[in-house]
DNA sequence: AAACTAGTCAACCGCTAGTCA
DNA sequence: GTGACTAGCGGTTGACTAGTT
């Protein structure tokens, strides 16, 4: 296929900073005609410069919505724990941080986050400890590994843990419910792949017996849901996709950070809103076996307390389920 | 005061995916 | 099925500023 240029009539387009007149010529127009339609936005608009670039400028710093000034302390343990989510994709990044752009929380992480992950020990791209050896990286999850970043994220660390209990916990009432009645190799495929970071939850909770403190999780501010890891855990992969809402919508986090409140007689169903479940879906696309079943079993667990036995305390290693079922 | 260096961040570039005719 | 168009993404660049020599 070829590709016509971006921009026709590169020349004679300007360049460079925006002036303020033309950064009125491009809210003017947005605001009478509203976003979109931008590679003939700038001939109607009366400017010399590319749709590309207008619609850059609008996205990143003309827009109403956009906060500006300094990220403060939440918005940044935020962005830390999104990327150790998401890695390098900014703009699913930005979607968890309301008001802030792709392209500054991408520069933020470039010259500040980065630089400080660094002088703590931690690869600002693995998110692991930059020492070998130490033994506390190695036995812990991917996002666990992500909260080293400085002293007070300790708890935070302890919060994640938590929560991802909270993930195994909803694994355990799947693999009970479904390992009864569904085929094995799908249910396997889709919770085991890979052996994620569940691998080492598991392992951990089984030799620690952590209790979860609900009160302690009440306190958390993080943006860090189970939400995530849920997604992340059903995946297996690493690489979990997440909706907005996840991190943006409070009083689902507060809920879903509170879920462990009753323990396993808490329904998964009740925290799970439609996006997330959408998400969860796509992510077991290929699985409408699985998918089908996971849906009765959400609408039966409205109401339905399921009597389970951990998983975790079977098993050392989440990869050993399909063993564990056989 | 001038030259140099490092940090910051807005803007650009190249690419991909989605949509539509 | 193909190609053109569009929007959006992530990496990179370069202008500007602040600090240092």
């Amino acid at each position: 296929m070829v590709r016509t240029p971006c921009c026709k009539a590169e020349l004679g387009l300007k360049k460079g900073a925006w002036t303020p007149e033309e950064d009125k010529k491009l809210v003017s127009y947005v605001n009478r005609h509203g976003e979109g339609g931008w590679r003939t936005l700038p001939e109607k608009a009366g400017l010399k410069r590319c749709g590309k670039s207008c619609r850059l400028r609008w996205a990143n710093y003309l827009r109403p919505d956009i906060k500006r000034g300094e990220f403060n302390e939440d918005e940044e343990r935020s962005i830390i724990s999104l990327h150790a989510l998401h890695g390098n994709k900014w703009a699913a990044i930005a979607r968890g941080l309301p008001g802030r752009t792709d392209n500054e929380i991408k520069n933020y992480w470039n010259t500040h986050i980065k630089k400080r992950l660094i002088k703590k020990g931690v690869d600002p791209v693995t998110h692991k400890s930059l020492m070998s050896g130490t033994g506390i990286s190695e036995n812990l999850p991917e996002r666990n590994k992500t909260s080293i970043t400085s002293d007070d994220d300790i708890d935070h660390n302890e919060k994640v843990k938590k929560s991802e209990l909270s993930s195994a916990r909803f694994l355990n009432r799947v693999a009970n419910r479904f390992g009864k009645r569904i085929n094995q190799s799908v249910l396997s495929e889709i919770i085991g792949s890979g052996g994620g970071p569940l691998t080492t939850i598991t392992s951990h909770t089984t030799t620690t017996s952590v209790t979860v403190d609900s009160e302690s999780d009440k306190s958390s501010n993080s943006s860090f849901t189970p939400t995530s890891n849920l997604l992340m855990t059903v995946n297996g992969k690493g690489n979990a996709t997440s909706s907005p809402s996840t991190f943006s919508d409070s009083s689902v986090n507060d809920h879903l950070m509170y879920c462990d409140n009753n323990e396993d007689n808490i329904g998964f169903s009740t925290f799970l809103n439609d996006e997330d479940f959408m998400m969860l879906e796509e992510s077991c696309v290929e699985n409408t076996e699985f998918m089908k079943e996971l849906t009765r079993f959400l609408q039966e667990d409205e109401t339905d307390n399921v009597e389970m036995m951990p998983v975790y305390e079977h098993q050392d290693s989440f990869e050993e389920i399909d063993n564990y079922f056989a």
